[in-house]
RNA sequence: CGGGGCGUAGCUCAGCCUGGCUAGAGCGCUACGUUCGGGACGUAGAGGUCGCACGUUCGAAUCGUGUCGCCCCGACCA
């Protein structure tokens, strides 16, 4: 290929609105290019990048089994119905309406996929010898984001993996789930992005285990709980929390309950401004509604109360927070003001043991404006229940090996989970068994971000000139730049370089455009190529110079035999990222 | 949905507060010349309904109201 006669448009300047590196470099590199908030198009450079994604994807999903298809990114909303995801997906679920001859028809622009897999399933697996069955397609996915950023880490529209799979049995589904888990790590090794599987929350998806692949990286949007000794990782939302010893310091001297008039502040941070205090001096209590019953929920001031383990805890499938008129019921104050001690209604009072340590805290005083200072638990009110009932923070333990826990950012780019019959049993996906009975389908969910995948590799594989791409997810793995366009023997020998890296089966772009050289480098150092062949006087003796992106020093290689060389090398590339791994525990 | 910011050339921005002759700069683009190993220089050009609508005014990029779009923080959410 000729630069010349695709379209790259660099810039040399940073497009208004971009704010981290990977969306950054991916508009001055000429890859993508913004439509809407939230939907970019994929210029031909971006579209390589991503195509290369999907390769490997592909690839790996077909080496474990899987089988592809490709379903509608249009569905009827009744499908959704039927799964009660209507209400579930609310504003994120995009909505049209098709007309034809006066008829409407309510459409969905799918989100995900479980409905109309199910549906097909349903219709065309009726005995237990079809299965098990893995299914995957790679397709557009449309979730109205509120507020999409970040380039194309979070948009409305996206390229999705999502594969799911369909059994007669747990054992089946256990083992389907490893390939998956494997075929995973095995997808984020070829491509050279750092990956971190971590244990989550299935979520609204549903199901009982579930693990996040992340990219661990500063701009993440997830909070990943990793523990150093071990290498336990969890998301924060999963994450449980290690056993301490929570006990009040001997020497504490308990001071009395005050009053304290707090006029304008119900929020935490308000409560701190005004007192002065810190917010690991406050206990936050949270009226929540378990089975219509209010519950007071306590945590410290910088903590967050967790409702997927309160549910837990409280063993109840449904937990949320009360409404205004509740909580003023309870509590006897308008929202903001509440406490544990004194609550006018009888309610149990559950808590995180933290609580427990420490001493002459801050609470709501149940009265409009007012919060109480030095309570203790125990003497000034009772807790009926302790338990995990919130994030994790640092400075927890490890719930398995006992050490201190670490928090890291991190970029999602995958999840399996484990959907059992949520969609199999509403869809009405069953099969005979070989006794003749029916049964319904047990089924696997598996998704990869693939667009994420360029983007989080482009966060974590930068430097001040540009991307810095693995082999395996360059848009062209060498780019040959001919110092002088109009030096006819350069020309001649880049052309016949680029074609004999193309019959090797390597990726390459000729810069051929009549630019200065420093304009040339530049734009190969911002897209990011991990190869460049540089001709220029070294030709003279009949070699070129070649240069890896990662390192700053070049090598002379014999004209004749720089593209067998490169094409054995980058076919190593492709398999290991040897070099790339390398180069970037040179600190590069 | 709450809070904040911004819409002027393909891109980055100045001008607006304090309304006034033909709306500017840099980059990019076109032509010619000189250059040619890390984003060259000169000369001559092309390119703008100042987001849109309504209003105030003799006169609006500039003031007011509305509206649309984009970005950031938060809430929410895969």
């Amino acid at each position: 290929m000729k630069w010349s006669q695709t379209l790259i448009p660099t810039m040399k300047e940073t497009p208004n609105g971009a704010e981290i590196p990977s969306h950054i470099f991916m508009l001055r590199a000429g890859m993508i290019s913004q439509v809407m908030a939230g939907a970019y198009a994929y210029l031909p450079l971006g579209w390589r990048s991503l195509q290369k994604a999907i390769n490997i994807v592909r690839d790996e999903m077909n080496k474990s089994g899987a089988v592809e298809l490709f379903m509608t990114a249009l569905a009827p909303q009744s499908l959704y119905e039927q799964t009660n995801r209507v209400e579930a997906f609310g504003n994120v679920l995009i909505k049209s309406t098709l007309v034809r001859g006066g008829a409407k028809t309510p459409v969905v622009f799918c989100p995900t996929h479980e409905e109309e897999i199910t549906s097909i399933v349903s219709q065309y697996v009726s005995s237990y010898r079809q299965l098990p069955l893995v299914l995957y397609q790679i397709q557009t996915k449309f979730r109205n984001e509120e507020r999409p950023k970040f380039g194309v880490l979070r948009t409305s529209e996206f390229t999705m993996k999502d594969a799911y799979s369909f059994h007669t049995d747990l054992e089946s589904l256990n083992a389907t789930y490893r390939k998956m888990y494997d075929a995973y790590c095995k997808i984020f090794t070829r491509c050279g992005v750092p990956y971190l599987p971590v244990e989550a929350e299935s979520g609204p998806i549903g199901g009982d285990a579930s693990h996040e692949f992340m990219i661990p990286s500063e701009n993440g949007e997830d909070d990943v709980v990793y523990c150093p000794e071990c290498h336990y990782a969890a998301n924060v939302e999963k994450a449980e929390i290690g056993e301490k010893e929570y006990a009040r310091p001997a020497d504490a001297v308990l001071k009395d309950v005050a009053e304290l008039a707090t006029p304008g502040a119900h929020t935490i941070d308000q409560v701190c401004a005004f007192l002065k205090a810190k917010p690991k001096k406050v206990v936050k209590t949270l009226i929540y509604c378990v089975d219509d019953a209010p519950v007071a929920v306590l945590v410290r001031g910088d903590c967050d109360v967790n409702e997927n383990k309160l549910k837990r805890l409280l063993g109840v499938a449904k937990v949320e927070l009360a409404d205004e008129k509740t909580i003023e019921r309870v509590t006897g104050a308008p929202v903001g003001f509440a406490g544990p001690v004194g609550l006018k209604e009888k309610v149990k009072i559950v808590a995180d043991p933290t609580i427990k340590e420490m001493v002459n805290f801050i609470v709501g005083a149940n009265k409009a404006e007012a919060h109480l200072v030095n309570v203790n638990v125990d003497r000034d009110f009772t807790v009926d229940l302790y338990g995990d009932v919130r994030n994790a923070i640092l400075g927890d333990l490890c719930p398995r090996c006992g050490k201190p826990i670490t928090m890291k950012n991190a970029i999602e780019v995958g999840h399996v989970f484990k959907l059992g019959t949520k969609y199999s049993e509403a869809l009405n996906a069953k099969y005979l068994d070989e006794n003749g009975a029916l049964q319904t389908i047990i089924m696997g969910c598996y998704g990869i971000g693939v667009s994420r995948i360029i983007a989080g590799c482009a966060e974590t594989s930068h430097d001040d000139s540009g991307i810095i791409w693995p082999v395996a997810l360059a848009p062209y793995e060498v780019c040959v730049c001919p110092v002088k366009a109009t030096d006819e023997a350069a020309m001649a020998a880049a052309e016949k370089i680029v074609a004999d890296l193309e019959a090797a089966g390597v990726d390459a772009i000729l810069d051929d455009r009549d630019e200065r050289p420093g304009v040339k480098f530049k734009d190969a150092d911002l897209v990011g190529f991990p190869v460049r062949v540089t001709i220029g006087k070294s030709l003279a003796d009949g070699n070129v110079e070649v240069k890896w992106r990662w390192d700053s020093e070049a090598t002379l290689v014999a004209v004749d035999e720089v593209a067998k060389t490169l094409a054995a090398q980058l076919e190593d590339e492709r398999k290991t990222n040897a070099r790339f791994y390398a180069a970037k525990k040179n600190g590069k």
